[in-house]
DNA sequence: TTGTTGATTTCGCAA
DNA sequence: TTGCGAAGTCAACAA
């Protein structure tokens, strides 16, 4: 990894076009060949840079880097004010915990939370147009499809009302009835969902981390 | 801003949980108190950042990253390889050119295009439920909303067949066609589209900018 | 390889 | 401040 410090100008020309005036800056060349330009500001995105696979030509004073498909960007170098190279190595990678695929195991876990003597059918209930996350069944045996999201957004919404069009034609289980649950519920997605006979629910994802799954579980 | 070439085990408590084994990686403190850790590969993303506001806490060994609701990111310094320290003062900033709302100003500017005798009747056509792109009519008379987007996926649709909906309803416009048009549109979103009798159209940015007077090219 | 979905998305605009 | 849509989104996973 090469780090440089310098006063450049920059110009990306690609999907779009974009310029950077000059300015003092921090330029990143990665061992992939990829590039990135930051300020000393902003949050973790580079004011510009080329994803990889791409390549890095250098000439006096001006860095090119041309991506795969055709992509240029473009650094004009007025001065170096620093530069330095490290061997990093590979990265052993990152460790995730928490994510949506989380919030289905412990609501599949624990369908119970959506009423009394409720029991999940299956979770990645199979349609035409893809999974329903949790199929369940209520207390009175109707079947309920659940969608689940972290951030539940008008999207969501629309995504599950497309699996109750499709499921309520199937004589073997209309009527479902929809779920919508989050751990946050944008009010638009809220007014949209309950406008179209869907509850909402919102989850709590460290109660349901710390919820003992099994006292209520029915088979 | 400080460059710091680190071995270095990270861990991230906020919404998420996330580990970084041990490894050497980069370390950058912005002048915002934001950090970010970086390998040697990957996109521009860190493999693990804190986004402003928020402070570092530095004491033996160990850089504490306090974010405003509470996330915390912990970055455990085993060794310190190189450490460098620079002031770039504040970034000028990023000039754009490209995005949707360049497509939008070309497509009202050439609604002939879209066939003979159509004329634009207005940009931003409002609606209850959010602006409607286009709103024209065609050369019989009969009014149109365009929705405009650079990819044309599912979501899309759905946001103009709300508008449809709506905008049919009102006597005055009724009926109101659609057509849906992106410089790329996904085949699930077309079959979607043209099964509710919305016109798909592909718009090709560079020969738009180049045309004066309209000799689109639809694929 | 292609397509779809989630994301600690980030970012910008407008109400 | 909040909400919502766009992004050169990126990245992981399935078909």
């Amino acid at each position: 990894m090469r780090l440089v410090i310098a006063r450049c100008s920059v110009d990306y020309a690609g999907r779009l076009s974009a310029h950077l005036p000059l300015a003092t800056r921090l330029l990143i060349a990665k061992a992939d060949g990829s590039v990135l330009v930051h300020s000393d500001g902003g949050s973790y995105k580079p004011l510009n840079w080329m994803s990889p696979p791409c390549r890095l030509t250098e000439s006096e004073g001006q860095w090119v880097v041309t991506g795969k498909s055709g992509e240029t960007l473009t650094v004009h170098i007025e001065e170096i004010i620093a530069e330095h190279s490290y061997d990093l190595g590979v990265d052993p990678g990152l460790i995730k915990d928490g994510v949506e695929s989380h919030l289905q195991e412990l609501l599949a876990a624990q369908v119970n939370v959506l009423g009394e003597g409720w029991r999940l059918v299956r979770r990645e209930f199979p349609t035409p147009i893809g999974p329903v996350d949790l199929m369940c069944r209520d207390g009175a045996g109707v079947s309920v499809a659940v969608e689940i999201k972290r951030r539940g957004e008008i999207d969501g919404v629309e995504q599950l009302t497309r699996y109750l069009d499709l499921l309520n034609r199937d004589p073997l289980l209309a009527p479902v009835h929809g779920i919508f649950a989050a751990q946050e519920i944008k009010p638009q997605a809220r007014v949209l969902a309950e406008d179209r006979g869907i509850r909402c629910v919102t989850l709590d994802y460290d109660a349901m981390r710390g919820t003992d799954t099994g006292d209520l579980r029915l088979f």
